[in-house]
DNA sequence: AGCATACCGGAACGTAGAATTCCGTTCTGG
DNA sequence: CCAGAACGGAATTCTACGTTCCGGTATGCT
């Protein structure tokens, strides 16, 4: 690996630590995203790093998910955030805001997570302010007329999860039939009942079945 | 050895091991649908019995896990060829085959295992075959107009994997939430678009938030 | 130029947990 | 009363993972 600075600025070892700083991360994210019981050794081999690299950064594995659990919630609370402060029209917001949600795969890095380190009181009221963000944007949609009032904001949470428990092939297959079923979901929620073209092709030809092979190193 | 007498005395030691195939395909049942990568020993655990009762059974985990794979592929296909059967109403047949899947939780004993062992041939038969019927039910819920016909076979397939990742509670509460969610998509998924009245409460105060703490030894 | 050192790659270490085997014991059936 | 099926559970073996440690390297400062 040959180490050619070509950019002025910030070049140089510091540049390349501060750039480690976001590759690791970056790696951490994709790695245990896709398997929270994945090895520490994955994502320094994922991001291209040694061992140290990350051992350097974060005392512990426990402290690494602490950060990416931190770092998802506050993803959540941004999009939520977003959804509360919009003014626009109330489905179509509330749609962004359901999208956005499984777009950034907040449940894969928070909840997905939990239970596997000691939360920190900072995760703790992280965790009560985007619960209250979201129980915002439910009754906002409720009290707009656009979302059926017997689904709480509970229920979301869990339809989340159940949307973030879909993988299939890569990220981008992923999200696609993530949006597909959320589609389908909505059609359901609505008020009145609606009925979307639904997003992306569904599951094709091998797509379940290539699963089945050990091959596939496929974890929960 | 047949068992001459299928109301034989149950005491003796025949009867004790005979009663101990059943125990520990149920508790084997039940430790892999919870957790897919749980140790052997659990079950054994679970079935009150030691490891070597298992051993005489199965020659390995691989074994057993096949033979809980071959028996929930089994169930699939019996709750898909009563729904190809039966001549009742078009929506309420395939209601129930949908309700009738869920419950049977046939996803967590069939794609949830694959990959986890070398599939055999009648693995692959069976699978086959259960594909055959679920496009059947698929087909007849569609050609009777009950059915949106954007949705295919595999995407119910793929629905209901995301709600076999529900898990929250006993088992009891999980199959509740599981019948509250299916019933939202079933609303989705219905023509001409319904609306039902959503079974069981939603998740309550604490039910969402308990699975922070480590101590719940939350896998999967 | 020269050197202290921040930073890093990756082997080494210690450990926990899991599958499987092994052995002594118990109880049944003849 | 004995041969042995069935069993409980400890012992064994192996793997995988978190963490530590040991040189290397080149950068930034003097």
């Amino acid at each position: 690996m040959l180490t050619r600075m070509t950019t002025a600025p910030m070049s140089g070892r510091k540049a390349q630590a501060a750039r480690n700083d976001e590759l690791i991360l970056t790696a951490a994210r994709a790695v245990f995203t896709a398997d929270p019981a994945a090895p520490i050794s994955a994502v320094a081999e994922r991001a291209g790093v040694g061992i140290s690299a990350l051992y350097r950064r974060y005392p512990s594995k426990e402290a690494l998910l602490r950060k990416l659990c931190g770092d998802g919630l506050k993803l959540y609370i941004e999009v939520a955030r977003r959804a509360v402060d919009d003014e626009g029209d109330p489905w179509e917001v509330f749609a962004a805001y359901l999208r956005g949600i499984v777009d950034a795969d907040t449940s894969s890095l928070t909840i997905r997570l939990a239970g596997t380190f000691e939360p920190t009181e900072e995760l703790f009221r992280d965790s009560a302010l985007a619960s209250e963000l979201a129980v915002r944007a439910h009754r906002r949609a409720v009290e707009a007329g656009v979302l059926r009032p017997d689904v709480t904001p509970a229920d979301l949470a869990l339809v989340f999860e159940q949307l973030a428990s879909i993988k299939l092939g890569d990220a981008a297959r992923t999200a696609e039939l993530r949006h597909r079923y959320l589609t389908l979901i909505m059609d359901g929620l609505r008020v009145p009942p609606s009925r979307s073209p639904l997003p992306g092709p569904p599951p094709g030809e091998g797509e379940l079945e290539r699963r089945w092979v050990p091959d596939g190193r496929g974890k929960g």
